[in-house]
DNA sequence: GTCTATATGCTGATAGAC
DNA sequence: GTCTATCAGCATATAGAC
């Protein structure tokens, strides 16, 4: 595989996210992405194998970063509270330097198939997605709870709280989208107060 | 038209509502409603103009909803800081009371169409629904606002802030929809806590 | 590697029998 | 008010010329 051709893989999977942010995977053709890309849909074929390689290709490798930069933090020896400050942190810079990527998380995944014939080693891109995902909350409530146990936190209805900080971190891309100026580290400062700071004991 | 008709229509609408709510409006096809309402997908016809209609049915009177709601809440004489406590209390009810109805709001209003030709009173139902959300974020930002000069919340960053508490709203659907038992009450205090603590002076 | 042409199936919606 | 039959258009994907 050429360097060009890695080079439009590229450009195809960019474009693709920013067409399935905006519509959905759904609502979103091959015809749409070749236009976007600037050749016919057949061409496209050429550089990937179907509309729904895309989506993997987009999804799971931001699934595996999200997982790996919580484990990053979680092997520290940090008080756990911090643990938490880090990954609110890790999770702005994740959004900012992915936005289109990050912008599927929420609800693209419902399009992951899991018997697609054409790539072995994708047949359960659905399930694996779900694991990753399901890893990186229980790792995250289980930071919580330790935050808890060690007395920097309130002894809050856990899943409630866990739900309302990832569904903010979640839709950061959107608010983001409007608000590109804004300096990293204010927004971090009030992200964690705006998380954190009604649960600190 | 009979009661009977308005009922057949109501159905028709709560399981669009379920579908459009799993896989998105472009996703779902008018043959997956007429299988779930247990008709053929012509006869679906003899209730509703169009599968825009449908949407159009669902996410404007959603809509209407909200903003009455927060219209009535501004119009009491409460200090600003307990108005924001009453919208998190009426946004939690409203969620419980149409599950499906709300999951549509965070991203499916983008498949409303202004240029729909069989609908005359339906010709801008993109640009209504669009007025009604930046009508109701806007008062949520103003009262925010008078929550800070009457001192009862800290200087922050009322974007983020706003932001941040609504994006928790608006996917409270999604959470509520994995613990259906807990109470209502225990539900407002943990998010008012959740998400106006931080903040408080 | 891009194109034209095409295969096959699904889409929203309509016509007309009953 | 439900059905069968059908339409025109668009979907993903492939074949094969250049």
């Amino acid at each position: 595989m050429t360097l060009k051709s890695k080079n439009r893989q590229r450009e195809i999977l960019a474009k693709s996210a920013r067409l399935f942010r905006k519509k959905g995977y759904a609502a979103t053709s091959i015809r749409d992405i070749a236009d976007a890309v600037g050749m016919k849909s057949a061409s496209l074929y050429n550089h990937i194998k179907s509309k729904q390689e895309i989506l993997r290709a987009l999804l799971l490798p931001i699934a595996k970063i999200y997982v790996t930069s919580i484990n990053q933090v979680n092997e520290n020896s940090l008080p756990a509270i911090e643990k938490l400050e880090q990954i609110i942190r890790d999770q702005i810079r994740i959004t900012i330097e992915n936005p289109d990527a990050v912008s599927l998380v929420p609800d693209q995944w419902v399009f992951l198939e899991n018997d697609d014939k054409d790539a072995e080693d994708a047949k359960t891109a659905y399930n694996d997605y779900i694991e990753l995902r399901n890893y990186y909350e229980q790792l995250f409530i289980k930071i919580f709870q330790e935050a808890i146990d060690e007395g920097a936190l309130k002894s809050v209805h856990i899943e409630i709280a866990c739900f309302s900080i990832l569904s903010t971190l979640r839709r950061l891309y959107s608010w983001y989208a409007r608000h590109r100026t804004i300096d990293q580290a204010v927004l971090e400062k009030e992200l964690i107060m705006n998380l954190l700071g009604g649960l600190r004991k």
